[in-house]
RNA sequence: CGGGGUGUGGCGCAGCCUGGUAGCGCGCGUCGUUCGGGACGACGAGGCCCCGGGUUCGAAUCCCGGCACCCCGACCA
């Protein structure tokens, strides 16, 4: 491709839009164009990147054993009401009518679909495993599109999805599936971490999330150093700081004025936070439930929300915890009987706790569990702290954030229970289908390759995915040597099968190479008097910026094996 | 959905408070000089000032109402 021909160009000043670095450097790049909030259009340089992506996600799902099909975009709704997960989406779903008034959603993913597929085509024992993946545009009405290419609307996906006859064979295709995917991230260049993660309302056992680990990250991940476990924050647990077990002693009336927070309660009181038993107020499909833990640990909502198999989990609003009687700042699980009473099982670990006294202004000392109070379910709802230790290992657990660039799941046999995809087994009997499911984002895993290999002038693509392999600067394009020598590498290269970028525009030296660092391709060629004089060109690599003068009649080997070695 | 911010040539911004013919830098076009890290000069093109209403002799500017986009949070298979 000649620069002088290509659709779209670089920027020169700083993008304001834009925060997150693949953001910006994509629109510094040219690359996208915005459309609407988390709605893009692709330039020619990073369509060839997708696709780049795209094509080693086929190749990877193919030598898994993958099929690719085409699924519609467009869906009756009636297919996710029949799911449930018409709901489970609300607004997140695009909805719309036809013509004649039916209502239609846009696919944000497709188990609905293939699972009737997989009833029309799949009745046999003979008829599975079967692995049927799709690479194609999903829509979600997300409620905050953010960072460029990171949470969009519109997007590119990868899915795949797994058929066995079994438990068992579900765990095969499953770990197939987590190769596979160590596989892509390797070729992208992305040093991605597999976490465990949880499983939503509808996944089944096992679900792992693969963790990119960047400060723009939207999610947290709890590692531990010394075994290697890692998990999201949204299911991690840690080891709570155990405290010293003394005698109950009696419950004793303070009063505490004016003291709110558990910081203000602990201070006033001189006692430790662990020492004091916190009280949250939550709205769980609109009952309020009545959360206890201790004072140095947080709610983690989604291991609350799955404990309550809730369907929507949110803090109670003033009005209904006034309703409900409670006092905020001064409440306890003493006394409470009416409300559903869940506690993180922290409680225990302590004793003579500073609760509320369900009074104002104030508290008790010396609560005990079970002797003061009673609760209705208790469970790890706490969220993990850094430091505290490795369920596995017991060192000390660290907390960084990271880009999720990839999610499985054992789904089980929900999906096939609810459309009655069955098949029959060797011994004539009925069973459903052992389904899993495996998506990766195309845009998102550039932008999180942008994020991961870029440095302070530009990108710095991976060589299976840059758009060209190679970058020729000629400089001086308006003397006829460097014009035609120029020319006549840009020819040779191609004809050897590489792809180039060739910059044969007249601009200063300063422009090209400022671009060429913009740009990223993993080799740049420059042409120029000074080096032509030697017969040479200059010979670059974006990685380490390394320079070396190469002949020309050296070149293409040279960019070979570069390229070569890089794969 | 809560909180904050921004809408002015392609990009980055000033002007708005205190109403009076819309400006700067970059980019873009032509010509000339340059040519190894975002060159220089001359001339030039390009703007429904987000939209609608109101106030006023007169609105980018003041008032009211919308919309869009960005950031934080909530949310997120």
């Amino acid at each position: 491709m000649r620069l002088s021909q290509m659709f779209g160009k670089t920027l020169r000043s700083e993008p304001a839009e834009a925060e997150s670095v693949s953001h910006r450097l994509m629109l510094k790049a040219g690359m996208v164009y915005q459309v609407s909030a988390g709605v893009y259009s692709y330039m020619p340089l990073a369509w060839r990147v997708l696709r780049n992506i795209e094509q080693i996600i086929r190749e990877e799902m193919d030598a898994a054993g993958g099929q690719e099909v085409r699924m519609p975009v467009l869906q009756p709704l009636e297919l996710w009401e029949a799911s449930g997960r018409s709901a489970a989406f609300g607004d997140t779903l695009f909805k719309l009518k036809d013509r004649r008034q039916r209502p239609l959603c846009l696919a944000p993913t497709h188990e609905e679909v293939i699972t009737q597929m997989a009833k029309q085509h799949i009745h046999s024992y003979k008829d599975l495993p079967r692995l049927p993946y799709q690479i194609q545009t999903k829509l979600r009405d997300e409620a905050r599109p953010r960072a460029g290419l990171m949470r969009v609307r519109e997007f590119d996906m990868k899915d795949l999805y797994s058929m066995d006859l079994d438990q068992a064979g579900l765990d095969v295709s499953y770990d197939k599936m987590v190769q596979a995917y160590k596989n892509i991230y390797k070729r992208c260049g992305l040093p991605a971490l597999a976490v465990e993660a949880d499983s939503g309302a509808i996944g089944g056992k096992d679900s792992h999330e693969f963790i990119l680990i960047a400060e723009s990250g939207e999610d947290r991940v709890v590692r531990c150093q010394g075994c290697g476990f890692a998990a999201n924050l949204e299911r991690a647990s840690g080891v709570k700081p155990p405290l010293e077990k003394e005698d109950p002693l009696p419950l004793e009336e303070v009063s505490t004025p004016g003291i709110h927070t558990i910081k203000g309660l602990a201070d006033y009181l001189d006692v430790p936070e662990a020492k004091t038993l916190k009280a949250v107020f939550y709205s769980a499909d609109g009952q309020v439930v009545f959360v206890t833990l201790r004072g140095d640990l947080e709610v983690n909502e989604v291991k609350l929300k799955n404990l309550l198999r809730a369907a929507d989990l949110r803090l109670a609003t003033d009005e209904e915890v006034k309703a409900a009687g409670l006092v905020a700042g001064s409440a306890s699980p003493i006394g409470i009987t009416d409300l559903k009473r869940v506690a993180d099982d922290s409680i225990e670990l302590g004793s003579n706790f500073v609760v509320g006294a369900n009074k104002p202004d104030t508290h008790f000392k010396n609560a005990n569990y079970p002797r003061d109070f009673r609760i209705d379910v208790m469970a790890d709802i706490a969220e993990v702290k850094e430091g505290q230790g490795c369920p596995q290992c017991g060192k000390p657990l660290s907390i960084a954030r990271g880009i999720e660039v990839g999610h499985v799941f054992k789904l089980g046999t929900f999906f096939s229970e609810v459309f009655g995809a069955y098949y029959l087994d060797a011994q004539g009997k009925q069973q459903p289908i052992v389904m899993g499911c495996y998506g990766i984002g195309v845009g998102r895993l550039m932008a999180a390759a942008m994020e991961q290999n870029h440095d302070d002038k530009g990108i710095i693509w991976p060589v299976p995915i840059a758009p060209y392999q190679v970058h020729i600067c000629a400089l001086s394009m308006d003397k006829p040597d460097v014009q035609s020598a120029a020319d006549q590498l840009y020819s040779t290269l191609q004809g050897e099968g590489l792809e180039v970028l060739y910059d044969d525009r007249d601009e200063s030296p300063g422009v090209k190479f400022n671009d060429a660092d913009l740009l990223g391709m993993p080799v740049r060629l420059t042409v120029s008097p000074r080096n032509l004089k030697s017969g040479s060109v200059e010979f670059t690599e974006r990685v380490t910026m390394e320079t070396r003068m190469v002949p020309l009649d050296g070149v293409v080997a040279e960019v070979k094996s570069i390229l070569a070695n890089s794969n």
